[in-house]
RNA sequence: GGCCCCUUCGUCUAGCGGUCUAGGACGCGGCCCUUUCACGGCUGAAACACGGGUUCGAUUCCCGUAGGGGUCACCA
């Protein structure tokens, strides 16, 4: 059988980590078994769907490396929805109900005040056909419920948490469309699911009542519904679900100059037993991926951590990988030289800059190290400088020619020939830089 | 409030009755390497929420307490 997975996002915002999170997943189980990962825009809810997000989820989703296999969209499946609904209706799985918003956040109140949960009571169910053509005259139109039945236990196998049972009866009957004919995402994305085929879900645990009641919709639907997989949710780092978690979306990840695959990482191994680890491929995150590793308590997800990540990982980045964001001319030799003193790739430009010396900013030298300078610049005229270790060489040089050693020796250099304290190892920032730049900034 | 999940070093976790003087990873400290930083190597500090059971023996099983998370929407 194939695998088949889906990421099912609402076009009603960026995409942020919980969602990459879900996406990653679930790609991961479908590359993991040779299956297809499909992405559908659930784009029920016209009133927030915005056709922008749509473009921002495929191209973030593009931009972490998370190819889809597959496209849809429901807001172009809303005959199939129709059918399946008055079939169901047909069946008496789907009733009307009357109730106004209002009146149901009355009912869940008063149920919550008296320490009961806030089950729907069903009361929809009892209306005489005088009850509902009274409704009507009022010009009352129903909002429609799916009947959950309530005989037997639901049950599953989740492949996170283990073995679930839920009691119906302690289920509202989800509301599965509204009175103007919209579509709520309970109903549809149980129909779409079946459609498409789809083998697994892998969502957060704030879906497991809904697994419990979409279950029942596969069942009435002549589906066989899904494995699924429900994964603890992410807390800030602050311990708390924070609204910055929320809130922290892929453009900010992209503006920060991160990698897409430092993300990846972070959020292939968190929360799991496995070591998060700097990668710069996903291959060894695919192949170790395995829900068994899930731990089921939330795991905190730190920024701070991904910036650290994404530092190492962009230490281990072959010269290939980063090439196209580097500036005009710097090969490969000055990214090997660049690339250890670097948090982001972006700031290559910074450290190039310093090699053609298009910012230099010469920094003030007392009279002891003018002099020192000046006989640098001397000895260093003299050095062959198509040889590697012309760095070498010139602090040996100097060694013998001044006196000087260690720090004094060659801080003063560092200095002139970068205008910092701290860089990139000079004996591979040095032939970058070459004879004549260096001549001029040690002459001054 | 009902129901579900969870509680081991700062963080993510291993542990499925004795192997635990509790292991790993990240982070942190120290040392070494390096005529800077980074990298690398070595090393150190650092945890079983609490209270009862069960047992010859509990981190491991049971109950309770506390705490955390989720859910109970005409959001997904």
């Amino acid at each position: 059988m194939t695998v088949i997975t889906r990421f099912a996002p609402s076009p009603t915002g960026r995409l942020h980590v919980g969602n990459i999170r879900a996406a990653l997943h679930n790609w991961f189980w479908a590359r993991r078994n040779g299956g297809q990962f499909l992405l559908r825009i659930d784009d029920t809810d016209a009133e927030r769907s915005r056709e922008e997000h749509v473009d921002a989820i495929r191209d973030d989703l593009a931009w972490l490396g998370l190819r889809h296999d597959g496209e849809a969209r429901q807001s172009e499946r809303f005959a199939l929805y129709e059918a399946r609904f008055a079939a169901l209706v047909e069946a008496g799985r789907i009733y009307p109900a009357y109730e106004s918003a209002q009146e149901l956040d009355l009912k869940r109140k008063v149920a919550l005040g008296r320490g009961l949960p806030p089950v729907y009571d069903r009361a929809a169910l009892s209306l005489t056909t005088d009850d509902v053509a009274a409704l009507q005259a009022e010009g009352r139109k129903p909002h429609w419920r799916f009947r959950l039945d309530h005989d037997e236990p639901i049950v599953w196998h989740d492949l996170i948490r283990g073995e679930q049972k839920f009691d119906p009866a302690r289920l509202s009957d989800p509301v599965i469309r509204r009175e103007d004919g919209s579509w709520l995402y309970m109903l549809p994305s149980a129909i779409d699911d079946a459609h498409m085929g789809v083998t697994h879900v892998v969502r957060g645990e704030d879906h497991v009542s809904n697994t419990a009641s979409q279950l029942q919709m596969f069942t009435a639907l002549g589906a066989t519904p899904p494995a699924f997989a429900h994964e603890a949710l992410l807390t800030g780092s602050e311990g708390k679900l924070s609204k910055r978690l929320g809130s922290l979306g892929c453009d900010a990840f992209r503006e920060a100059g991160l990698e897409p695959v430092a993300i990846l990482a972070l959020l292939a191994r968190i929360g799991t037993s496995l070591p998060v680890e700097p990668v710069t491929d996903v291959a060894p995150l695919v192949e170790t991926f395995d829900f068994a590793r899930f731990g089921r308590a939330p795991a905190r997800f730190d920024e701070a951590e991904l910036a650290a990540l994404n530092q190492k990982i962009v230490h281990l980045l072959p010269y290939e990988a980063a090439a196209d964001r580097l500036p005009q001319g710097m090969d490969e030799a000055a990214w090997l030289a660049i690339r250890p003193n670097l948090e982001r790739v972006a700031d290559a430009a910074d450290w190039w800059a310093v090699v053609t010396g298009d910012t230099l900013v010469v920094p003030e030298t007392d009279e002891e190290d003018a002099t020192y300078l000046a006989i640098a610049a001397e000895a260093a005229a003299t050095l062959d400088w198509s040889s590697a270790t012309v760095w070498a060489e010139l602090t040996a040089t100097l060694k013998t020619l001044t006196g000087r050693k260690s720090k004094t020796l060659f801080l003063p250099l560092r200095r002139a020939l970068t205008g910092r304290d701290h860089g990139p190892d000079m004996a591979a920032l040095l032939p970058l830089i070459g004879r004549d730049r260096a001549l001029a900034r040690l002459r001054r």
